[in-house]
DNA sequence: TAGGCGTGGGC
DNA sequence: TGCCCAAGCCT
């Protein structure tokens, strides 16, 4: 790979355009405050970028603001319960991140008496830290010249170079140009400016090219469309897998619950009792799989789309007088559903047998 | 390396 | 309405 400066343009139009444009977010100090000298909170900051990871602004707001509210500092995080962060992330999708904030928290709190390392290097080395969150917290909170690429920047990047090697493939030459590109002064203001870019101007659909600070400079622009960018590798069909869902009701108003394997898909967190979501549509979905022998209804089906697959979920509801003995889970009282660290397909299934679970109608 | 891993909004 | 997409990480 041969990288050269002749063709790298000036950083110095898209910092002008930050200071004018940039969007003020819950997590984000101003570039203004920053000028005078105001620092970001490295926890904030990886607060932040943890739950940003392939997750939208607006989804992430109110759970940054409840998170910050209840663990104030990254050691507080760190002497919380397992269960009473996995509920308060409930929702948020990807669990997998909350299972390692967790331990991320407890490292830090642990092994870097409750300061976050300031290197690229050392927060690499934390549990749900990779390459764009380390770069990422490097550049913002410690003000540190890193390469930070996220799916806003290869979008700018693959546009502004009209590159047109696919995805994955062209990350590693994507990232050389944004090393070249990004200044030494203000790299957390030009991290930022280039995913503010990405998420208000250079948008995957109708970019609002007029308007961007590179237009004079991007390549895309000049000689082709710069929607046709970034290009990406041809996707795989998403398979169908069913399964049935269990809702038992007793005449205390409580349901049956249980807590799912600690990895894996939806890993450590709780559900209704189900059958395994297996590919064939089989005798595993009838109430004969339930979890005890009752008057099983059934109550629909339940369709959730997961990253890789469809599940197709059929609900069966049963009323029972009191509680049953169970190998597992416990009985909760449906009033006290919004407690539990149940994710959105749980809801669903609940809802559908429940109408009134829930304070929402989508879960 | 490529696949596992959630959810909701936009068009 | 079915797809695409969103501040990726881990194995």
């Amino acid at each position: 790979m041969t990288i050269t400066t002749l063709d790298t343009p000036s950083a110095k139009p898209l910092l002008d355009w930050y200071d004018r444009h940039h969007r003020d977010l819950p997590w984000r100090i101003s570039p203004g405050m920053a000028a005078r000298g105001v620092k970001s909170d490295p926890y904030r900051v990886w607060l932040s970028e943890v739950m940003l990871q392939q997750t939208t602004v607006q989804a992430v707001k109110p759970y940054f603001e409840k998170f910050l509210e209840r663990w104030p500092e990254v050691t507080d995080l760190a002497a919380a319960e397992n269960d009473e962060v996995m509920a308060a992330w409930a929702g948020l999708g990807y669990y997998a991140r909350a299972r390692n904030l967790k331990k991320c928290a407890e490292a830090v709190a642990k092994e870097y008496g409750g300061v976050f390392p300031d290197t690229e290097e050392g927060l690499k080395s934390l549990p749900g830290i990779g390459d764009y969150t380390a770069a990422a917290i490097a550049a913002i909170a410690f003000n540190r010249q890193a390469a930070v690429m996220d799916g806003n920047v290869e979008r700018v990047i693959s546009r502004l170079y009209a590159i047109e090697a696919p995805l994955p493939a062209a990350k590693p030459l994507m990232k050389a140009k944004v090393a070249l590109l990004t200044p030494s002064g203000r790299p957390g203001d030009f991290a930022q400016a280039m995913m503010d870019l990405g998420a208000t101007i250079c948008t995957p659909k109708r970019p609002a090219c007029s308007l961007c600070p590179f237009r004079d400079a991007c390549q895309a622009l000049k000689s082709s469309d710069p929607e046709l960018f970034p290009v990406k590798a041809a996707k795989k069909g998403k398979p169908v897998r069913h399964g049935a869902a269990f809702i038992a009701v007793t005449g205390e108003g409580e349901i049956l619950l249980r807590r799912r394997a600690e990895s894996g898909l939806l890993g450590g967190m709780t559900e209704v009792p189900t059958t395994a979501w297996t590919a064939r549509l089989d005798g595993e979905t009838s109430a004969a799989a339930a979890p005890f022998a009752a008057g099983w209804q059934a109550s629909g089906t339940v369709i959730h789309v997961f990253t890789h697959f469809e599940l197709r979920l059929s609900i069966w509801r049963a009323a029972i007088p009191s509680p049953v003995d169970t190998n597992d889970g416990w009985w909760e009282p449906v009033t006290n559903l919004e407690a539990q660290a149940l994710p959105t397909v749980m809801k669903k299934a609940i809802a559908a047998a429940i109408p009134f679970a829930f304070k929402t109608s989508r879960a």
